[in-house]
DNA sequence: CATTGACTAACGAACGATAGTTAGTTATAA
DNA sequence: TTATAACTAACTATCGTTCGTTAGTCAATG
């Protein structure tokens, strides 16, 4: 009577009606339907509903220290490296678009960041994890990167944060329309292709 | 028997809870419990709970159109003009630092905007419409003061919508940090201040 | 001026449906 | 044989909603 790894499949399919209709609207009912077994099964894996979303919170966005670009890229370790990539406006315009397009299509990332997005205001544990995911770990990786490319003669400026917020945060937003209009990504990356090429042509290097 | 204006009551109770609940999550007895009368009671008013969203969404979001500065300021009134504001990058800050705390600290402009927050993945009217306040209104509003500031040769630059994003979708990032942790206001404010007075420099006409 | 009647907005009580949850039972796999 | 994970059945609470009633308001009427 064991199917093996329900436990995984009840954390998938609340993932997946979380992000769309928030938590307090979807019943242990839907939840059980979309797994394909019996409300009260569930309670053979969670103590109750609550835990479910605990345990989304604590896996699922774990899961997402580890496979997140902006979580584990470290602009340092490029500092002695013989060959440096990412050094042109170019090269960083289909960098970011292509992070762009994993963490818009990337089915867990996306639908985590829809939750939060819904569930922002639930609990102060909840907004800090959202202002985590969507401000601070990316602005932290971007700061890095325009450091990276000051030392490297590349951009020239003053305030690394604030290049970095003026970089990425503008993308942020535009991920966040993806998010709710997905028609809109092919003019959205549009924009964010004008965007870094703008942005690498006020802050170069050889205009200051 | 007639307190005179419960439906206005219903409403505002209504976007309270929803703004911080959610709509699913708010119960019928809880908006009749925060204005003060049974829940049987709001069935003078509304058809059913569904209503009470239809009215706020047209009511409420109707009222934005009217009082947003976004929705309604047209730059072009100032081309002829014998004196002209915000021309530099000082009031250019201070104008936009004022705007930021208004509609930050606005009841109703605060509550729609974490409503919509919360319930943009609902359906695409909602979608359509967070967009829209979020995103599109704010982007024109900013791409006509941009012109505006080329107009007059303080800026320069080749694609005003592009400058109007990066002068205000950061922007927009930030306001959302602040509706989710708004002790983190002040420090927030700082990098605005900063973050214009770059972008000022930056497309400075005279640097061109 | 007092009475009436229509109208409105509140009420208590109850509805069926569904919520989350528990208990007890059965089937399967180790 | 034992532990686990599924099941059925049932629980209580609450959901949104409806019903019939009551208490005020106000205009028209006598």
């Amino acid at each position: 009577m064991d199917r093996g790894n329900t436990k995984q499949e009840i954390l998938e399919a609340s993932l997946d009606l979380f992000s769309v209709q928030g938590f307090e609207a979807t019943s242990i009912s839907q939840i059980a339907g979309a797994v394909g077994i019996r409300k009260a099964s569930l309670y053979s894996h969670f103590e109750n509903k609550q835990a479910i979303l605990d345990a989304l919170v604590k896996d699922v966005l774990g899961q997402y220290a580890e496979h997140s670009i902006f979580a584990k890229t470290d602009w340092e370790k490029y500092n002695d490296a013989e060959e440096k990539p990412v050094l042109t406006s170019d090269a960083a315009a289909q960098m970011i678009l292509g992070q762009i397009r994993y963490i818009l299509h990337d089915p867990h990332i996306s639908k985590a960041r829809k939750m939060l997005a819904i569930e922002q205001f639930q609990n102060e544990e909840l907004a800090r994890l959202q202002t985590k995911q969507n401000y601070s770990d990316v602005m932290q990786y971007f700061t890095g990167f325009v450091k990276y490319l000051i030392r490297n003669g590349v951009l020239a400026g003053e305030d690394p944060e604030i290049m970095a917020a003026q970089l990425c945060l503008p993308v942020s937003t535009w991920i966040n329309l993806c998010d709710r209009e997905p028609d809109r990504e092919p003019e959205v990356m549009e924009l964010v292709n004008k965007h870094i090429r703008q942005f690498f042509r006020m802050y170069d290097a050889r205009r200051a």
